[in-house]
DNA sequence: ATGAAGATAGCACGATCGTACTATCTCCAG
DNA sequence: CTGGAGATAGTACGATCGTGCTATCTTCAT
């Protein structure tokens, strides 16, 4: 799904290449480019996509400058696919546990639990990827600004039809704005990220977990 | 206030430097620099402060490269220049307003209305400048990140101040524990501003403004 | 008014950037 | 087993980075 954040990132440049055939990958170049582009994603959680370098992924990793290059036929390739790659892990680690929970309310409090315990283990260095991302581009246009709108407008479309799942089943009042309970959810969640991940304590999100379930009660339907 | 984020961090590498003996400056020279700070200032909370650089800079004013450069003696003191400048606009915008209204809960409310106006009135083209720099530094230690920490402090303390104010003058329920309504706040407000900058939308801002009024009607003392 | 000092431009430096081209190695399908 | 193709290193390119040094204006205190 955020994966999407990514492709839609892709496809802005990769247009009318249609035909996509791609060359088979050997085993051990499918190895070394998953190794660089794990050692990429945290680097860039940590310091930002652009401030991504060949020469500094090369020195990290072991691998010659033009040994990185070639994986990523251009820089700009290099930061689709570090995109696309941190896309992945925060599927895994965030929407599929959130989507395990029964559907209606619990599934939805489960999904931002997730969103919770994901930045308070640390699944990236450098706080939640997206986060970062989507501070570094707000204001910048290009493919990735583009990218990054999709991607929250993926997400916050996830969400709402959550709410509105609870609703339905009578578990949220129905006088609630689906939109503004998302501004409310995902305010908490984003500030318990920041704060966590300037202070590294445990504490911030203890907070973002008390102040979810304080807006959780108030729009329970009674 | 808010500007000591830079006094600190200009503190760190200048220590032993007592003396501070300026030299005189000139008045042509006092306007370039001026100059070039605002344009710097402007660009940095669109790009951060990272991505500044001394030939853009210098392009992007008219002004040369070595000319540029003479006015910060390195990079790092035109860092430290560009979060100082944005600093005092902080101040101006955001602080001294707030500080206006008459002590109390209404100070602590016109406080948050001067940020999400500051936002919307759009100050800096890339946002609330500090919101980026933290964001952007948050996890990478240094002078920037010990800097960000103490402005980040500092302003948490004066929310702190503003709040138990309001507690002993019966405004709001004793019983509330100031850091986490702090917590609940800043929330809104970061998030009010993470959104307006991505989307330009003054909705967003509005959205800010009801949750906040939201969160000090449920916490107002009965 | 004059001279010391700040303001500014020009130029050069070593480092690093992204990108290309070439050569050698190593895998794996036939 | 072999040959074609992917994987990787080496090297070089022009551009730009931050930083110095030098020379020529302007300004302003005396």
């Amino acid at each position: 799904m955020l994966t999407k954040i990514a492709r839609a990132c892709y496809d802005v440049n990769m247009d009318e290449n249609n035909i996509t055939e791609q060359p088979r990958r050997r085993s051990d170049g499918e190895q070394t480019h998953q190794t660089i582009l794990d050692r990429a994603v945290k680097l860039a959680s940590i310091e930002g996509v652009n401030q991504i370098t060949l020469g500094r992924l090369a020195q990290a990793t072991g691998v010659s400058k033009s040994g990185v290059y070639a994986h990523f036929k251009s820089k700009e390739r290099l930061q689709m696919e570090i995109i696309e790659a941190a896309g992945e892990i925060y599927e895994r680690e965030v929407i599929e546990p959130g989507l395990q929970a029964p559907e209606g309310l619990p599934r939805l409090i489960k999904l931002y639990e997730s969103f919770l315990s994901y930045v308070e283990r640390e699944i990236f260095p450098g706080g939640c990827f997206f986060a970062g991302l989507i501070s570094e581009f707000d204001a910048q246009s290009g493919p990735v600004h583009e990218a990054v709108i999709a991607g929250h407008r993926e997400w916050e479309g996830l969400v709402v039809s959550l709410i509105q799942d609870a609703q339905q089943r009578g578990e949220i009042d129905s006088g609630v704005e689906p939109a503004f309970l998302v501004f409310q959810l995902d305010a908490v969640k984003d500030h318990a990220n920041f704060l966590y991940t300037l202070y590294r304590d445990p504490a911030w999100i203890e907070r973002g977990r008390q102040a979810i379930s304080r807006i959780v009660t108030q729009v329970s339907a009674t």
